[in-house]
DNA sequence: TGTGAAAATTTCAAATG
DNA sequence: CATTTGAAATTTTCACA
């Protein structure tokens, strides 16, 4: 299920450029790769099965969306078992203001980015579903002031 | 240039569908929300122009590229001088391996998000590329279990 | 994997309210 | 002036070589 696949090296160009842009036509994919469209279109289909392909997303911009406040919340949930961890997941990931939630090695067992209108937003964020939950032991609030998307996830060629 | 958009909720039904599947037809989405494709094709590049929307995506899966280790470096540099953390951020942002990166306030000024091929690399990594240069003066390597892409980043309706 | 043709979609100019 | 119509250009998709 977790299963590295092989990828020759035209899977790999293919990847490389519909990382840059995921519209990019199978005609345009395929005069850039040097194969037929609709060999282009088995390839993708196959990596889209084979689950290297995930999604086709989206990126929005969170402050034109009034969003303009994003932070990073270390979490600890204390007693850290199966019964309170897997609702606390549930509730962070259903909260509008969340964007991504990691499940950590080390003394702060989550990190959860979260995106806010403004400080009264993330202050109401951290009390009210945060530090008012009787699992919730400790959270730590970093603002973000700049934050980067790095190049294309990709193996060396 | 960093201003609010007004979206109405023809709009908001627009990102919402495509936050689900970037994909999705114009023909789909004039159905869904009840206006004509052209219209439909008109929004989209409305906000794609006012910066709404930063772009489509795809989404890999690092495991199935061979990086199976996930991991959050976070970085003091020190001194924290332009003259430093702009070449710094630079760096990391080159790196094959760096998935994101964040600038933050508090005692940690940068979170680095890396996929590695497993522990060896990410020694390496941390080795390399951080602890040896001088502008770095503490690096805390913190492995991600498991992590959760959140939904739909978009304002209440 | 490629070819070629059919189906579907995107795109645009002109028309509409 | 945003929206729709309708038709042309392009792209996707599929059967078959």
């Amino acid at each position: 299920m977790s299963d590295s696949v092989v990828l020759d090296p035209v899977d790999l160009e293919i990847l490389r450029l519909l990382q840059n842009d995921a519209r990019t036509t199978y005609r345009d994919l395929a005069t850039a790769v040097g194969i037929a469209p609709s060999t282009c279109l088995d390839r993708v289909g196959r990596l889209r099965r084979s689950g290297v392909i995930l999604g086709h997303e989206l990126r929005l911009d969170p402050a034109r969306l009034g969003r303009s406040l994003e932070a990073l919340l270390s979490v600890q949930v204390r007693p850290h078992r199966r019964e309170l961890i897997g609702p606390f997941v549930e509730r962070v990931r259903a909260l509008p203001e969340s964007r991504a939630l990691f499940h950590l090695t080390g003394p702060d067992d989550y990190l959860v980015h979260v995106a806010v209108t403004g400080t009264a937003d993330l202050q109401r964020l951290v009390l009210d579903e945060f530090t008012s939950r009787r699992e919730v032991a400790r959270v730590e609030t970093r603002l973000i002031f700049q934050q980067w998307v790095c190049g294309p996830l990709l193996p060396p060629t």
